[in-house]
DNA sequence: GTGGTACGGATCGTATATTATCCCTCGAAG
DNA sequence: CTTCGAGGGATAATATACGATCCGTACCAC
């Protein structure tokens, strides 16, 4: 209703985008959670514009698996299920062990330097454990490995389906905190392999390795097995 | 790729949706080629419908990589160039290689027996070779082999990646015709490993070699090394 | 002739209005 | 007590309208 009669200020991003950067954030930090309605209206309203943009913005969000739509229902931020999870987190192993093994031959003493950094400060962290802070610096710790891949579309991949995990739980290690522990001596172990020049092959074994227990380590803790 | 075309019936889909399936069947067909400028109120008029379902449709390919978008410019098909092909190909190899493995224990003896028949349409077709057929049959192979994969976050990437492919070049064969003779007796040689019950990592290594040397080839050809 | 500026058409961006659909509630029949 | 159906509110789906922005072109100053 009361819309400022066009200030000078020309708008740096189109509405549509504000919305779609808002809602993306809105998601990865849980403010909205998994299986919250998005109402078109009341969006629109929060950010003060009309639902248009905010269709759209929905839209790509659909596109990048984020939120879930139903003609003539409406938005919801995904749901998801073990499942879910568990084909997410194997679909990351695949690639990121691809794109870890890809990077490996570019990565600079620098680069190896602060991925030992990241590796420290995880190992720190173990006494005073938080699974929030562990996930984002364990996040960091191997996009510093992975992000020499040279091949961008690869990469491309990796980041997306770590958003899609980051929406799906904030954190594997709050579920599973023995994991933490043996998860940063694998990062050693891997680190080691890199520095070592050891055959691409080996590097990317490890690598998918890892997530892959990762994985079995939170479905060993949630279905225990029969 | 497996939704039926359009029939006349109207409000089975809502129009954003019946935009979004005809620009991707146009896109995929080369009807519209890249760089073509997408303009929203003429592929309005043709659907029939006004510019909001379209835009919403765009923004989808937009998210998809099928299309780039520019503020007050306007869309336009997703411009290629070597690397890109590259890059989307190499990644093919990864995803494809991991659902191929994880598809092969799933796989029935009637699922096998289909894969070996399209495998010698491909090889009668050597002779009066037909780039597009032949790209086409192939496609249905490999789709034989990953589509039991238990994982579906997997496969919708591995489909994905085919739509981006098949977006930028229509045909890799027609590129490099000698390549379609190797490739049916890698298909052979990868049968025989699934059917032999070989190991996984054989098979995914197979697998990923198969698509890699195809890419390998299109690079020889149009960049010899010397 | 060169550069800049003003105009105009094309197209995008968004708001508003209208229609369509769904879902829930409530009442009546069985 | 259950089941079915009608009505109404909420919300999505789309059309239309209008303002904003870009881009090509022509005109003017120098």
């Amino acid at each position: 209703m009361a819309s400022e009669p066009m200030t000078g200020t020309v708008a740096e991003r189109s509405k549509s985008q504000r919305a779609y950067l808002s809602l993306k954030e809105r998601i990865a930090s849980h403010e909205l959670a998994p299986g919250y309605r998005l109402v078109l209206a009341s969006i629109a309203q929060e950010l003060d514009m009309s639902a248009v943009p905010v269709r759209e913005a929905i839209r790509r969000l659909e596109a990048e698996g984020l939120v879930t739509f139903e003609r003539n229902i409406g938005a919801r931020v995904s749901m998801i299920d073990d499942s879910d999870y568990r084909h997410s987190m194997e679909s990351l192993a695949v690639l990121e062990g691809a794109a870890t093994a890809l990077a490996a031959r570019n990565l600079t003493d620098r680069d190896l330097r602060r991925a030992r950094e990241l590796n420290g400060l995880l190992v720190e962290s173990l006494d005073a454990f938080d699974p929030h802070l562990f996930t984002a610096v364990n996040q960091q710790f191997h996009a510093a490995l992975f992000a020499a891949c040279p091949n961008p579309r690869l990469l491309a991949l990796v980041e997306a389906e770590w958003v899609r995990l980051g929406h799906l739980r904030h954190s594997t290690f709050s579920f599973v905190p023995g994991r933490a522990r043996e998860s940063v001596g694998e990062h050693e172990a891997l680190l080691d392999l890199v520095e070592g020049g050891a055959p691409l092959a080996d590097i990317e074994r490890a690598a998918r390795g890892h997530r892959s227990a990762t994985l079995a380590a939170y479905l060993d803790h949630e279905h225990p097995e029969r």
